[in-house]
DNA sequence: ATGAAAGCGCTAACAA
DNA sequence: TTGTTAGCGCTTTCAT
């Protein structure tokens, strides 16, 4: 890499004049910067980011802490993140924290030395089971922002960006129960996290509204899903609807009702929060509620980056609902 | 955050001691070690990393270029690289290339500048379709090193990490005519890419092999794939087996089948490259030609430190290849 | 219009 | 054993 220093030495100039120079400084002579330009164009200079970094106390870099990559939404969330942070020119240092708490806090603590200049993050769910919040206000004592998306810390005060989950559910179960429909199961493999508990009580209220029982079938990360469900049809076997909180579930549900002999949705209506892409997935063509990651991702970047860029104002903090929607395919009526 | 400048103060010792102390110096005394460390702690100090990156000129920092964070496959990786990073004390920043020549350029010039100490990255589509490299290559003459994985350039000269595509699907294929199949479709969504075309010539070969006409179907990212998919089938009654070059080809091969009245693996067999989670996507469950993506990510993310780590020895460039395994379930005989 | 110098936080060679 | 100093690459204030 050049340097300031051996451009100036090359030009027979001091660095601070190249510096100038090429930050368009009115101080410098026209010729002089004209060539200053020339030769740092003709070497491919561009300033170390690192020393800029150092001088103005800012790295024009956000942490990202994501639990789970593979987690389609979650990775959909990240992509958004990244664009929007790009698009202002912030970089992202990305951790993975694996779902664990302890990972977690290593993640906080080691980008928290300089590395970024705020960050974004989800919660991981060994951190929402044990309700730990210490390293996340230790950090925003510190001077570092965070803003969280999706599973969040109530408790914390910092932005947010959520998602409507009990409107969800509750709205996608009253549309299956305009369909008559009156067995109509919940299934989800997260109902450990915040938003898990979420959606199981948005289904609850409309079940309970409509004086319909909730069902509900927890599968567990270990569990084999497709024989639990398959169980859990054959249990109960006058299922008509199933409102899954995620969108394996809901994969698994669909295809298996069809593998048993049911048709869909003549017999079993079935909706789960899923993208667009998951609804491909199935024939037919999944119901999905969609909860617009991208647009999380990018929101919660944008949120972080209006902090970083407004120091000085404190302001309140702030909490955005994102809303989903129920798009409607061929496994509802 | 604290600096050693104020524990220095605050102690009533200078700079350069209390850095010593710190790092466990022998020059030090004991006593002042131990009053050095005591006040460290209590204010919870860490080196800045970025002044550390300054002084050192080396970052800890892995710079990686994703064509795609919602690719399954990618996202795995990145998930591989992240953890074995971190093991060896490197971060991982991040940038998502989108399949594009030019975001991938800057992705590249923006963290050439100081920010990383060398790429692990998977090369854009469209850079692959125009045969771009000089952008690698330069990269690699100002001095940071490259690793390529799964989509490689051949013609830069870097360590690769890849799997063995053309045997993965030759070997898929002889499985599916060892089942007595004669008329194996190839479905793929990725025919631009390096490792698509790998997987298609494996495919022709062993089926040629057999005197077995190929029959191929390339569906692109734009098209509805559950229609075209099913029209091919229309078109091609006879079709015994599927081999997919993606996991959603795959998948939405077995359910149209399925939804076409045919029996699976009875009527057609499928095999498809795809994961463990998505082999539950469908019922039965689909067998699948696994990457192993993370350790991918992780042999890479190892070569690129080891190559860090040892920046004197000149070594020649490697090419590791990480074998797929077939892992047969119910969609196969 | 140009340059010298200080300083961001840290390490390390050298001096005391 | 401790301190002084230089320097990593850059910006910026204050001379000149």
């Amino acid at each position: 890499m050049v340097t300031l220093k051996q451009l100036a030495k090359e030009l027979g100039v001091s660095i601070s004049t190249v510096s100038k120079a090429l930050n368009n400084s009115e101080e410098i002579g026209e010729e002089t910067v004209k060539r200053v330009k020339q030769l740092a164009e003709q070497y491919n200079y561009t300033p170390n980011k690192v020393a800029l970094s150092l001088k103005q106390s800012k790295t024009k870099t956000i942490g990202v802490i994501i639990p789970n990559i593979l987690n389609r939404f979650l990775a959909k969330v990240l992509f958004g993140i990244e664009r929007e942070a790009n698009k202002h020119g912030y970089n992202i240092i990305t951790c993975i924290s694996n779902e664990s708490l302890e990972k977690e806090k290593e993640a906080l603590k080691l980008l928290a030395n300089g590395s970024v200049d705020g960050f974004v993050l989800s919660v991981a769910e060994e951190t929402q089971v044990n309700n730990e919040i210490a390293h996340f206000k230790n950090t925003i004592n510190q001077g570092l922002p965070i803003v969280m998306f999706d599973r969040v810390a109530h408790d914390v005060m910092c932005d947010k960006v959520i998602v409507d989950d009990f409107d969800a559910t509750y709205n996608a179960t009253k549309s299956l129960l305009n369909e008559n429909r009156i067995r109509i199961a919940f299934i989800s493999d997260i109902n450990g996290l915040s938003v898990g508990k979420l959606r199981e009580r948005g289904y609850n209220k409309a079940m309970l509204e409509s004086r319909c029982e909730p069902l509900v079938l927890a599968v567990k990360k270990k569990d084999d899903h497709q024989k639990k469900i398959k169980a859990f049809f054959k249990k109960n076997r006058n299922i008509d609807g199933v409102i899954a909180a995620d969108s394996s579930s809901g994969i698994i549900a669909l295809n298996t009702a069809i593998n048993m002999g049911l048709k869909v949705p003549k017999d079993v209506s079935v909706i789960a929060f899923a993208s667009k892409s998951d609804s491909y997935h199935t024939l037919p063509k999944l119901t999905t509620i969609r909860q617009h990651a991208k647009i999380i991702g990018a929101q919660a970047a944008q949120m972080l980056i209006r902090r970083l860029q407004n120091p000085s104002v404190i302001e309140d903090v702030k909490t955005k609902i994102v809303k989903t929607s129920l798009v409607k395919n061929k496994s509802t009526l």
